[in-house]
DNA sequence: GCCAACGTTGGC
DNA sequence: GCCAACGTTGGC
């Protein structure tokens, strides 16, 4: 799931525990969250549209998708005048924060072949909520997240 | 700031 | 239903 960190950081997410994946207007990424995402299931928080782009740390999908209070507000940026309570158009899931990451860049993402076939990496991607396969998840999970713990600790000892 | 890529809108 | 115009995303 793709952050502005000026608009809401992975340290954001560490402050507010959980948040609503609020502003989402693209069916596809909506149709991922409302079909695809469950109570418990992981998501690499990516910061995207900032000076290192990459992977910032792991959430979880604390609530299944529901409409998106924003849609109804006028007040809001993301307001939507052709949905009503009773015809919501906009859906989200809330995020809970699990842990931050060392940054994973995206040249470094780009530069393992076992990756390339992630869909956030594809050419034209613009979609702010993506799949991760299984296989690219632990990959990144034990190949470049664990590694790096790994180095950490023996190095702080 | 530029530009490629893509989604949406709206005229026809 | 087509497609040009437009707006947005997001890396660089």
């Amino acid at each position: 799931m793709k952050s502005e960190p000026d608009e809401f950081s992975i340290d954001d997410l560490a402050r507010e525990k959980s948040t609503p994946w609020f502003g989402v207007r693209n069916y596809q990424a909506r149709n991922f969250m409302m079909n695809d995402m469950r109570i418990g299931d992981r998501v690499l928080f990516y910061h995207s549209s900032c000076p290192a782009p990459g992977i910032a740390g792991i959430g979880e999908v604390a609530r299944a998708a529901y409409p998106d209070a924003t849609q109804f507000d006028p007040a809001s940026p993301y307001h939507d005048a052709a949905a009503a309570p009773g015809k919501p158009r906009w859906f989200n899931v809330d995020v809970r924060f699990v842990r931050k990451t060392r940054l994973v860049g995206l040249p470094e993402l780009r530069a393992h072949p076992e990756l390339a076939g992630m869909r956030v990496l594809a050419r034209g991607n613009r979609l702010s909520i993506t799949p991760v396969e299984p296989a690219e998840w632990k990959f990144i999970a034990r190949r470049l997240l664990a590694a790096a713990a790994t180095r950490a600790a023996k190095k702080g000892k």
